[in-house]
DNA sequence: TTTCTAAATGAGAACGAGTATCACTATAGC
DNA sequence: GCTATAGTGATACTCGTTCTCATTTAGAAA
């Protein structure tokens, strides 16, 4: 739900968000912000960080290890994500090919309502040359 | 890593699980042994669930609400799943046009080592005409 | 068959992400 | 400024999963 006051703990989970890269957890956003002298908690970052998902203003995915990731959403509607596993840098793809598949393989199965998971996990061309993984 | 000997929990985990009609978690496939009279422990169903999935013998993926599912696997080789969100059955798909797009897209970036997450989650006809949802 | 040893198990502790609770704070409308 | 209540934050809690470690047992060797 749209929260109904600003305050400045939402501002801040905001701002955060929007200077982070790639896709972070509430977690790590948490430290940062705890880091650079902020005293928000935990709960409340989580709490923003879901609201702003809900609006549409972050994009939201499961990481492998199971962990809810956010990150600044930039283009607007249904996209797709390219993420480096090492830097967390991502790129937005649009995919009509995958959506068409989606729809074809569905319809075939005699499936409806169908909702895709698609992410890609990579290591981007920068963390290879670094020789991280 | 491969088990090296073999064990009545093993080969337990294993009939169970290919009894089940489509993704279960591992809570559900113990609770199942147990309720069957079975004094197998949750951490052997865990560590048995991991090791089929790591031979291949059993697919894994991540429900949306963040748990481990496992699936007595059918197809051999890399594919996909479509998943009824209502019942759990589940058809396995290989999806040449998907692996390439994968392909494309990571070179365009310049990423390597792409790991891809693509699955699909409907509604069966069988569950529609029910109507379950 | 008996013996031996490390692999595997099981009970429960520990862990980590996320949620709920609830007294307190501060925003926004008056 | 005053007030009602949305929002916050510390912390307790839930729940899936992993770890620990004493005990059991598969399977090789004698």
């Amino acid at each position: 739900m749209q929260p109904k006051r600003n305050t400045w703990q939402r501002e801040a989970v905001r701002a955060s968000l929007a200077e982070a890269h790639g896709f972070v957890s509430a977690q790590q956003l948490h430290q940062v912000l705890r880091d650079s002298g902020s005293t928000i908690g935990l709960a409340t970052v989580y709490r923003n960080l879901a609201s702003l998902a809900d609006t549409g203003e972050a994009d939201s995915l499961q990481s492998p290890e199971g962990e809810n990731l956010f990150r600044s959403c930039a283009t607007q509607g249904h996209h797709h994500h390219l993420i480096c596993r090492s830097c967390g840098d991502t790129k937005e793809l649009s995919a009509t090919v995958v959506e068409e598949w989606t729809q074809r393989v569905g319809a075939e199965y005699g499936f409806t309502e169908i909702e895709h998971v698609v992410d890609l996990f990579g290591l981007c061309e920068r963390c290879r040359a670094a020789g991280r993984e």
